[in-house]
DNA sequence: GCACCTTGCTGAATCGGATCAGCACGTGGA
DNA sequence: TCCACGTGCTGATCCGATTCAGCAAGGTGC
């Protein structure tokens, strides 16, 4: 199937390859050879510690010299070994780096790692709990000096002993047990609060319905960013003292749910906003409110969670609270390094890192941003390509 | 903006936390002890060279059993060091993973690595040559094995000399001079008879269109994919003695020069089949064919490049030949690794591995698959919402 | 009875940098 | 004149594995 071909005459580039060994790495024994003093003394000097242990000024400049003129550099390696510090973070995700989500996180985590000097140790589960500690022991063995490990979405983990060997951070995750280990996850109550805010800021007071969990506690299993959008929706409701007008309960939280739960709500009652709990059943309920003849946002205004790459995409252009994958990442690095540098010493014992969800204000609520786009429909397919293409957030 | 707040009362949790400095790792040193023998048959046992270097077989289960007791785990920094290898591959790409593209390539790349062994260490450059060569010798300087260059779309990459100093393999690129360095491709031009056959197996003898490059050479600046890509369609027709009917360039790859192409082609010229040079262009071309009233495929096929993931959403669903980003990373770390242990001695010098382009036979072209979808559309969110979730190649 | 080989193990060097303890020299004070 | 102290540097050890060279005990051949 695959085969090697020839490009290019390079009869002779193979053994060329081969041979490459390169010159052998200069050492720290040699600049200091070279500078005529001892390793001690060159060692010093070059981390800038020549003041301190009282290495005069000639002398560090000669080691500088040296350094420069040989193409200096120290060896990683070796330094991990006597420091036991080797400037690499490692990073476990449970799925693949293929989706948005797990793409935006690693972006994050990358740029804030490469800020602070730190290299990124890269590694995938799968799901799998064994697979999980063998890859978190192999990174551990090669000396990371902290690890992140990442949920696809927010949900409790097991932390498996060994990941308490070195620093840790769960990132869109919180430990199941008690575990000291800290966490990074979006402020999911706040995004429900922030919801309902705008809800009802744009006059929404009565007949705000729900979709996709209910406060009778369906919602899909082990979900917890259900529970706290919930929380934060009920709590600024209750107290402007508005009641929920209906809600349906969605065991998933894909487009198909969507589509039926809203039937089932609109059978009942005669919403003025939905509130759906991500994007996802957001596009099922746009389709059920099109089947009754209900205009988004004119009849009813749709507000939801995550911001996919779609909801900016279908028409009219979703309001919704983003999932910011990019700032959640980097968090993970800076929380993670801060704590390695003795940095964070919260006397009260926080672990957790709530990071803000920032609405982004489209045309599916009424009487906010740009409206005027009548009728659920679809963008072209041009203009799609456009949308599916990512971006680095603002 | 972000917050610390804490989610459970933990008052001592971070002190707890700082103090985790976790028992001291189980050393060889320790391991041997336990087993009373010397540091060095402890290594030899566990290096599994007992027979060869004579341990007897009773000492060898004494020091097996003790390393298990003690649950020793060797130290991969220090044998990193002495050995000077590191079971360690760098990833470097020139963008970022969270393009599908970028990410189906790291995922290929993750699964061929932990299948050998080795972790992988990623970075990215955005571009920037500087940023490119620092984080290359950073990487060496932490003793990777070899490195992998990825870039986005194939083309020629200037080679930094540091990376010469390891082995390296290049991944969808080719070295601009003639360095002894491999490279891992997608096969364009085989990719190019593929369409070409496809399409005169089907009854397209004439009327055949390019879209996004001509025979007079007009293509986006430096893209070795279509010189490639048109190369395998003309030998082809040519061996066949079929006359390409009309063609035009673009200089951009992006649906509105696809829509612009083909209107203009329109203008010219009756098809019978398009050709597009990608899906994004053939995304265009849809659009410029059902303005000028002809059917896909009954009036026009329509073949194309990439599969993009749209490819499989828009309809008539489009037929196209994939770009395998999956088996191209899986690809470089094996030819990566397969370098390293010597497994690679092409006699011929042969450096380029071209990974086989796989057709997926959609509903674009007539009298090929699943016919029968009339009219040139889109499908629904709901659908477009499955569709863009990324599955692992089959 | 002695050279010689095999068996089964150990000592010590090595990888490359970080760092502690200490040494030689000069100066100042008593 | 002698001691104390500061200055400016060096030797040696350590991190934790791998590995080469070699050594004692026991067996074999002649």
């Amino acid at each position: 199937m695959d085969s090697y071909t020839r490009p290019w005459p390079l009869s002779r580039a193979a053994d060329t390859l081969a041979k490459s060994v390169a010159k052998k790495r200069v050492t720290l024994a040699q600049v200091a050879r070279a500078a005529g003093v001892s390793q001690t003394a060159a060692s010093y000097a070059l981390a800038g510690r020549a003041a301190e242990m009282r290495i005069s000024p000639e002398v560090e400049a000669r080691v500088r010299l040296a350094a420069r003129e040989a193409g200096y550099r120290p060896n990683a390696v070796s330094r991990s070994l006597r420091t036991g510090t080797s400037q690499t973070v490692g990073f476990i995700s449970d799925t693949v780096a293929t989706t948005a989500f797990a793409g935006h996180l690693i972006w994050g985590a990358l740029d804030q790692a490469r800020e602070r000097d730190h290299l990124l140790l890269i590694a995938e589960t799968e799901g799998d709990p064994q697979l999980e500690r063998e890859l978190m022991t192999a990174m551990l063995d090669r000396g990371v000096d902290g690890l992140i490990v990442a949920s696809m979405y927010t949900r409790e983990i097991a932390v498996p002993p060994v990941l308490m060997e070195a620093p840790a951070v769960l990132l869109n995750a919180f430990p199941v047990g008690n575990e000291p280990i800290r966490s990074v996850v979006p402020d999911e109550s706040e995004a429900g609060r922030s919801v309902a805010r705008t809800l009802l800021a744009s006059g929404h007071a009565g007949g705000i319905c729900l979709v996709g969990a209910s406060p009778e506690g369906h919602a899909p299993e082990g979900s917890l960013a259900a529970v706290q959008r919930l929380d934060g929706i009920l709590s600024v409701l209750h107290d402007s003292g508005v009641e929920v007008a209906g809600s349906v309960g969605c065991a998933d939280w894909q487009p198909a749910q969507g589509l039926e739960a809203t039937r089932r709500l609109l059978a009942e009652v005669t919403p003025s906003a939905l509130v759906c709990f991500n994007d996802r059943l957001a596009f099922g309920a746009y389709q059920a409110l099109a089947d009754a003849g209900l205009d988004v946002p004119e009849d009813v205004s749709v507000i939801s969670f995550d911001d996919d790459p779609l909801a900016s995409w279908i028409r009219p252009r979703l309001t919704t609270v983003a999932l910011p994958h990019y700032e959640l990442g980097a968090a993970a690095v800076q929380v993670l390094l801060d704590q390695l540098e003795g940095r964070l010493q919260e006397p009260d014992g926080t672990l957790v890192r709530r990071i803000t969800m920032p609405l982004r204000v489209r045309e599916s609520v009424r009487g906010l941003g740009s409206d005027g786009v009548a009728g659920a429909s679809v963008g072209t397919a041009v203009e799609l390509a456009a949308a599916t293409r990512m971006h680095r957030p603002g």
